[in-house]
DNA sequence: GTCTCTGCAAAGCCTTTGCAACGCT
DNA sequence: AGCGTTGCAAAGGCTTTGCAGAGAC
């Protein structure tokens, strides 16, 4: 469900996703049903970020005797499997979301809580002001922005 | 204590702030025991980042009886009165620190945790490549970015 | 048949809230 | 004295964990 997160997802890109989480049975895992309900989850639109919890209403509403402790479980191996990739939006709770190739990070409207993402390009040289002014060296991990989104913006 | 976030602050500006939050009579509010301590605790360093729980036990050394509820209501109330900032560096508790004129941004350290500032003209043009980009606007808010610090460098 | 995974229940961490007593002004 | 503030205790949101039974391979 995406609480109140879905909106506005700028780049429509692509990405089609397996249906089934195969992968994991490669890498000496199981494929329970339970699994590939929680990819399932993420296929609809491999571009949006979900809470455990939105994950949680998903797959209950297909398997209603399924264990948040499960979607928890699930949600950090597919992390660890590297299918998935765990984001902090702000606010407490993590979000994931399909784990790309290329990497990107996130703008966050401060107002209504819908997700952008841009590409790494767009940062030009700052990763080396950065370095140059704090030593800091950004690494290839999201970096996570907060502004307002055009629907949201400041003065319309 | 800044539980293994307070190594490496790399500047050290001199912004000394008063011993007394007694802005807080001005505005109508009390001036406590409790509260002096709690802005304390951020006195000893004006750069550093403060979980609720490092509030908590810095004002308990002094006087044991403080409860946590009331450094949360306090350093929600400094927030609100502007003497605060809270900060979200990720990892679930929130952080707070000296509200400054200018504003700055975080490099946290993914490997120590160490935080670093840097000002908003490092950014440069990036949010207008951000707008152009996503449509997003980035505003006056902080940005948190992550990363390595020197001591912990990728590659040494 | 094994050994992983699941459901259940309990607990953990951080934070918030209701309420009566306390203490700043 | 009056009213904001505190301590205490309980609860709330999100997430983790222990354990025995269920299920994938």
């Amino acid at each position: 469900m995406a609480t109140r997160r879905e909106p506005a997802h700028e780049h429509a890109h692509e990405h089609a996703i397996s249906a089934d989480p195969s992968e994991l049975r490669a890498k000496g895992r199981r494929v329970t049903r339970q699994r590939r309900l929680i990819w399932a989850a993420f296929s609809a639109d491999p571009e949006q970020h979900l809470s455990a919890d939105d994950v949680v209403t998903s797959v209950q509403a297909e398997l209603p005797t399924v264990n948040p402790s499960t979607v928890y479980r699930t949600l950090d191996l597919l992390v660890a499997e590297g299918l998935l990739r765990r984001t902090d939006l702000g606010s407490g709770r993590a979000f994931y979301e399909v784990a790309h190739e290329h990497p990107h990070h996130h703008v966050v409207c401060m107002s209504c809580g819908a997700v952008a993402h841009f590409h790494d390009e767009v940062l030009g040289d700052t990763a080396e002001r950065i370095r140059a002014e704090t030593g800091y060296t950004l690494g290839e991990g999201e970096l996570t922005l907060y502004g307002r989104c055009p629907r949201c913006a400041p003065r319309p």
